[in-house]
DNA sequence: AACTTGACGAGGG
DNA sequence: CCCCTCGCCAAGT
């Protein structure tokens, strides 16, 4: 697909993001991988950061090490990471929170029980 | 058309 | 654990 003239481009990514539910969360890498061709994790944060925050759960969207993007951007207080903690996310003092416990993966795309994330606290 | 900039991520030191 | 490099690709200059 070309994704340069390409509206859906930018939907494809709200689409699933969408469904993540309250208090789990998704990594630009995971969405990139099951977006496939033309999107990679940083063409993701892309869409996201122009992302319609009615509309699109933009702050269930994390880097693949459990925490926040947004961190420079929002100082001196994270408020993505403050919508997260509101709906149940711990964080730790360093903003990490373990993937292991809030990852979510959309139906169809579970990972194999040997390559679960290993990661955090 | 060339160059730069990211809400990224894996790999190496 | 921290820091750096490099690949990635849409957008803006």
């Amino acid at each position: 697909m070309n994704p340069a003239n390409d509206k859906n481009y930018r939907e494809r990514v709200y689409e699933i993001v969408r469904k993540i539910p309250p208090g789990r969360v998704m990594t630009y890498g995971q969405l990139a991988e099951i977006l496939g061709e033309g999107y990679t994790p940083r063409t993701v944060g892309y869409v996201m950061h122009g992302a319609d925050t009615e509309n699109v759960p933009w702050q269930r969207v994390i880097n693949s090490q459990g925490g926040c993007s947004t961190a420079k951007m929002t100082m001196p207080v994270n408020l993505q990471q403050g919508i997260l903690e509101s709906e149940g996310v711990v964080f730790n003092e360093k903003g990490k929170c373990a993937l292991v416990t809030y990852l979510w993966f959309p139906e169809g795309y579970e990972p194999e029980e040997d390559q679960q994330p290993s990661l955090l606290e």
